[in-house]
DNA sequence: CGATCGTACAACCATATGGTTGTAGATCAG
DNA sequence: CTGATCTACAACCATATGGTTGTACGATCG
């Protein structure tokens, strides 16, 4: 799979900016749960929930598969990995950058 | 240092959710910058930056060190690698459950 | 000193976000 | 078939967000 657009990145932090919806994900990693399953779990209505699972679906990180007259939810840990990459580069590029300008002070010495 | 609040890691994800704000943090990684040094680079107003910056510094990304008049802003590392265990935690739980339902097929033989 | 630069901050605006309620379509149980 | 359950989706609302312009203030330059 390629790399991550900027605005795929967008929506996936946007998607984890949340507890209910890293809740979500917690929870339907490995194994998935009906929407209605979920609403239980949250002081919030059924259509909120649904739509906390909209914005995950939409970020790629989670998929609804129907069984029944239910859908369930799962977290789909590929993107998850990926964008832990992208926070990878900014330490890489944070360390190589104190690299460089340790060199420049020994080489001003 | 103690682990990040669920509030903590809201502000991250939501400071992160912005490719304005992540090119500040790649371009502040190391080396520090001054504010209007880095309104140069983007297509907003010297104030719209600033609010980036002043998201950033909320969430911890980025701290902001007097030199004159300027204020420079540098990254801070640390928080981006906390969050990234927070990544690594919803894999684990993924693995975990997967390896445990594998388990349950195994013993069903 | 006065002018300029870098910053801070308030006020304002359009749109996005996160919640609600209500309605309607599928699917399952009896 | 009938009723209950699960889901989808629209409409609505309050607040947050990301942008703008304008004003003010300390630090630097000439």
């Amino acid at each position: 799979m390629d790399r991550l657009s900027e605005a795929e990145i967008d929506r996936i932090f946007h998607a984890l900016a949340d507890r209910t919806r890293r809740d979500i994900l917690a929870v339907t990693a490995g194994d998935g749960r009906s929407i209605s399953a979920l609403a239980e779990r949250y002081p919030m209505s059924f259509a909120a929930v649904q739509k906390h699972v909209a914005v995950l679906e939409e970020a790629g990180l989670v998929t609804k598969e129907r069984r029944g007259r239910e859908r369930l939810v799962r977290t789909e840990v590929d993107p998850i990995r990926r964008v832990s990459e992208v926070l990878d580069g900014i330490e890489d590029l944070w360390r190589s950058r104190l690299e460089r300008i340790d060199d420049l002070l020994k080489s001003e010495r």
